[in-house]
DNA sequence: CTCAAAATGAGTTGCGCACCTCAAAACACC
DNA sequence: GGTGTTTTGAGGTGCGCAACTCATTTTGAG
């Protein structure tokens, strides 16, 4: 246990060791231009070989101005995105005492050219944006741009892998979709029979690789099982309702059902009133206040569910070390494929 | 969204606003002695009216001294255990930027007076200690006192709900045991027979616990399922395989199996050597290169886990928060119970 | 060698607060 | 009224760094 003492050192201990002055320290780590490459050299050999850190709190304070964030979020009313922005009421106390400011920005998020509009302008306004975005050429761009022009940038939820964002806050979507089926495979039993899958639009990119996942899994190990046509509920509750009351009439041995997306309640109508409810295993994604009733009922088997709360912490603390020049804790900012059943409610 | 600025205020707006100077707002903001009560009010007012937070990195700043913590844990080896100190190492860079040392004790937590004499000389070294503590009226003594003496004191993966800790960091061990207990009697499915539990010790309360809610959920909802006496491999591989043997050997019709706490390469290789590890439903706990493997292999059926990186940096977390006086994110400290099958392992 | 440009040293200021001292004022009590 | 005690004001210092200014030195091109 003799570890010594982290011995606190400040940046005038690295000048002293790398032979320089406190201001060529302060160049080098603010990769300020006007310091030889040799002397670059030393210092950042110095600041290595004492794993130095900058005293966050110090550096904060000497900033002087406060930073500000943005989030994207689509416009319109969206229980998962009202969750992220009510967790970020939550943090208010955190954020204040630590100067920072996050202002939500809605727009429509699915309309690619609206969407890089809104981004356009920000880069100005803000040090940091997280935002919920459609996986498209003209997004990419606008991304691209944010990113050049300096500001941090993260996707929340939905991904722009070909962007050259910092960072992505949510989950692998594939691994959703095999996680769905594994449950629905594994709560119908040895039961043969069908199983239904009702999504908001195969055009959406979560969507899409969910299914995927979920397709994977059922015909590489439930052979009993066949997977029906997908249905499109565009994620609202009517339409989900009928098509899927329409299926459900045609096909007397569904035993499985995997909702995709939202409308999650038109879902749970249709299969309450063709009185089949119990029979079915229903397997659904995130916890809100339906789903949460609907697995207490019974009516649904299992929600798949990614922390809004953690993701919208998540997302802040991302920004903020990435803002800082800090390293990002990987592990702790990693989104989780929740199984949520009735006993495991959050 | 014509949301004032957040106007920045400082100490002395509220001294201003108090109609007193910054030593009186400095006394009462501390709990320093020498303000009259009339005077407390009114700058405790002023902050209120502003809802004032002073900035969190000007006071660590200020403050000149770094923070200690202590993390009181289990010596002999310990899988669990060894995985909360890697994420404490990797957080090390996180930590040193703040000036905060984390230092693990090693000690017998099992022997409740060792343990309370661990925790005796603490409180002078350290400003913070998590522990993982056996619930027995010496231990709670011992962290009582350590309260009084002024130190911060979060209890880890295991509570003493009677003692004054300032907050316990773990999962609700009754609703995990419940959680189980849906999943075997699910996984299950509408098979009749017998289910095994294998524990550490009824003795530990976590264990006893877990049972609780497993049986609750077997007795109310899975009839057709009997619980068979719970076994004790005191979470020993050697002892676990050899009872549970013994038992799978009696009993021809056992379809489901819950271990309750370690010894899960004994219980592993028990089913296998019965050639019984396909038709026997295995739910256990913690997510470790062995379930890991299990679950992949198709032996183990889901796992209940606690993210330990989840809780080493939730404990870290709150005992800064305590100790600066902050409050705690409960939302974000708050662990789940999550539920692994072999699609969504971390 | 000369001169401009680049690199560097030295220094200052201020961020917002904790923590300290010392003196002055207000107060309580007899 | 005097005495001792409590409360308050005023002020200072320093934490470690960012972000500047300005003077000086070094460098390279011609």
């Amino acid at each position: 246990m003799a570890e010594t003492l982290t011995a606190a050192l400040t940046l005038k201990d690295i000048a002293r060791q790398a032979g320089v002055s406190l201001a060529t320290v302060d160049r080098v780590l603010h990769n300020r231009p006007g310091v030889r490459p040799d002397t670059v050299r030393r210092v950042r050999e110095a600041i290595e070989r004492n794993s130095f850190q900058p005293h966050v709190a110090a550096a904060e304070l000497a900033r002087g101005r406060a930073r500000r964030f943005a989030f994207v979020m689509p416009s319109g009313p969206n229980p998962f995105m009202q969750q992220i922005e009510d967790y970020l009421g939550e943090m208010s106390a955190w954020l204040s005492s630590r100067r920072l400011s996050v202002e939500m920005v809605a727009t429509d998020v699915f309309d690619p050219s609206v969407l890089a509009g809104t981004l356009e302008g920000l880069s100005d306004d803000y040090d940091g944006i997280a935002m919920v975005a459609l996986d498209h050429p003209g997004v990419r761009a606008a991304i691209d741009d944010l990113v050049d022009a300096g500001t941090k940038v993260v996707t929340l939820v939905s991904d722009v892998p070909s962007s050259r964002r910092h960072h992505y806050v949510g989950i692998d979507n594939i691994a959703a979709g095999r996680t769905a089926g594994a449950l629905v495979g594994r709560l119908v039993g040895q039961k043969p029979g069908k199983v239904a899958i009702v999504a908001g639009s195969r055009g959406l990119r979560d969507h899409a690789e969910r299914i995927f996942g979920f397709n994977q899994v059922m015909a590489s190990e439930f052979a009993g099982l066949s997977v029906l046509p997908v249905l499109e509920g565009r994620d609202e509750d009517a339409r989900s309702e009928q098509v899927l009351a329409r299926l459900l009439s045609r096909h007397a041995d569904i035993v499985g059902l995997y909702n995709v997306g939202a409308g999650t309640q038109g879902v749970a109508t249709a299969l309450s009133d063709a009185g089949r409810d119990k029979q079915v295993v229903f397997v659904g994604h995130d916890v809100t206040a339906l789903t949460r009733r609907l697995l207490l009922q019974g009516v649904m088997d299992a929600a798949i569910s990614q922390n809004p709360g953690h993701e919208a912490r998540a997302a802040v603390r991302v920004l903020l070390a990435l803002a800082r020049g800090e390293p990002i804790l990987r592990e702790q900012e990693k989104i989780r494929i929740d199984i949520v059943m009735r006993d495991n409610l959050p």
